[in-house]
DNA sequence: TATGAATGAGGGTTCATTCAT
DNA sequence: CATGAATGAACCCTCATTCAT
């Protein structure tokens, strides 16, 4: 049971993306996810222990790709105020090449849910743990200012972001977000060195 | 039909903010925040056009009533910078002083229904523009940088207010929200101005 | 308490067949009764016992009033067959006169619930004597057939002039009900003599 | 969603026209019916769209049947006036054989909901235009009055019938209703002829 | 008499999950 | 592995009725 690996396991994450963005998550019933996986019902649960291991499991395998990549990304540069540049940016970009999956991200997984709040907690916290490795780096380097709360610092940076993203995919005018990334990047940078 | 007013029309608030602080929105039976309120199913529907605009209508009650404080102490200062301090410190005394309504506020009202989005669009908007004032005011002061961009500087102002204050209540060991004000002031204000 | 008369009684009726019709007899609430009468909702239960005696009452006081009347109107005549032909007449033209009320009657009234049935079986029960009464006269008067099944041929003359009534309401297209009167009184009068 | 055949479909049928027989319409909860036909609650919306749709699609079955048959049953003499007795005959006779489906047909199916009436109204039209079809066939072949005003014609039977068979239904002392049809006949066919 | 705010019982419906095939 | 028909628990809301004023 709970077999995570195969193409129908992937179908039924890529389903799950599209018909919660498109109907919200108290209409994305399993039955529709299921329709749109091109699956029979039952099929569901032979990948996944219940329909919340599906939402975990979607956000788990999407924040996971997106954190790896980000840490070889981020990897190949030594500049600390250029690593945080690419983070603003990577952060931005992923969000924009998938308007379905960013609408899931920033809007529908944000249930008050126990069991959802708990199963993303984990990726989502290694992904803080990559932002307070570049708030790291850039204190040993002697770039950012050598008094930073490093928590605080790597909530600064996540919050902004992640609100710049929400409201983002909440317009109704489009506009490039991954435009805004030199700006976010400026005010970022400022707040962690500054005058 | 929907009185907005009354004695109850308090009790029932305050009775769904303990109610969904503890048992999260979707686990908060109407009947349960009846009784907690002291008054019957009923009369909850006197009060409310349904269980949602119990949730909308705490969230406007209580918003209101901070962004309107809010705006009555940062016009006591003329001092940009001081706004700026009093904003971060009045947002996060204001959560701190009610762990529930904190609580109501952080999680269970990220909600994805898109009526409870839109009930809450409204009073955001407003706490949005205060802040906003309060950059405009700093930028008119020669306080903060000239090229600035209101809309960023604003989602960088909440969104970092924000995530600090949702990683104070999900924490599991206590610690003092309000006490990080004057750092969480430090690190936006060089933001605003930096080097 | 049901005190049965007085100004606020006969409001209270007719605010009743108003609404009822209008809003058909399950959207038909007491509190939108009160409100078309010009009273409180407390103040119907001065009147009556509960909702179910209102349409009782209502169906009483308006089959009464028919059935009264209709009793002088044929007793005018010795004629056997004028007098089935101003039942006829009457019948009709008195649910022409007040569409409203022709709706309750024909549609609105005719509910299973059991309270109902038996309120109103007793005034129908004494509209089926004066019907009756027709026939036995028409018999004792040598004008009608001597082998005539009376409660059939009283099922016959009300089911006809019921059915043609109440087709008459649901219709769209508007015609006159008591200009049928004449061919309807020539179908049953040939039915009750016949060849 | 809401297939309408198989055995569970026959079965709910059967089990709403027991549960709505002994406890009137508004009585009838669908967990009643549902345990009745040996099924679970939701159950019954795989093959209904709601309570309302079982009550019609009763009807409709029922009503489609007794039409198709009636309809066969009569082509099957020439001679118009035994046309018009087999009809009523017909009506009884199948009234008489399920006294649970003639308490829903003549009591608990006159609803005034909009709903209910608007599901009735085709196979009722379907049935009205089958008494028509006897009366214009007793015309044409010169059985019947020439002057007929046919629906007027149609609605002394059916209204007849109609009465007859309510009585009969409401009725606490029992006797047979189609024992009744040779008299009616006898009332409708002079209506239809006459001196 | 009259008011109208408050009461609280009661049921239709959805949908995640199972299991016989 | 895959299916999809069947399950049944869980809850919001309405509205007739009451009673303190």
């Amino acid at each position: 049971m709970a077999k995570k690996t195969g193409d129908k396991y992937r179908a039924i994450i890529e389903a799950a993306v599209k018909v919660i963005a498109e109907n919200g998550y108290h209409n994305a019933q399993v039955s529709r996810i299921a329709r749109e996986a091109g699956v029979a019902d039952g099929t569901i649960y032979l990948y996944f222990h219940n329909k919340e291991d599906v939402l975990i499991s979607l956000f788990q395998v999407k924040m996971g790709e997106f954190t790896a990549a980000a840490r070889q990304e981020l990897a190949s540069t030594a500049d600390p105020f250029e690593r945080l540049a690419r983070l603003v940016h990577l952060h931005f970009t992923n969000l924009e090449a998938d308007r379905n999956l960013a609408l899931v991200m920033q809007i529908q997984l944000r249930q008050s849910d126990p069991g959802i709040r708990r199963g993303i907690a984990e990726p989502l916290r290694e992904y803080f743990h990559l932002i307070e490795g570049v708030i790291n780096y850039g204190v040993e380097m002697k770039a950012f200012r050598p008094d930073l709360d490093v928590r605080l610092a790597r909530q600064m940076i996540f919050g902004t972001m992640d609100e710049v993203a929400t409201c983002w995919v909440m317009s109704h005018h489009p506009y490039s977000l991954a435009g805004l990334s030199g700006q976010v990047y400026q005010l970022l940078a400022r707040g962690l060195t500054g005058a």
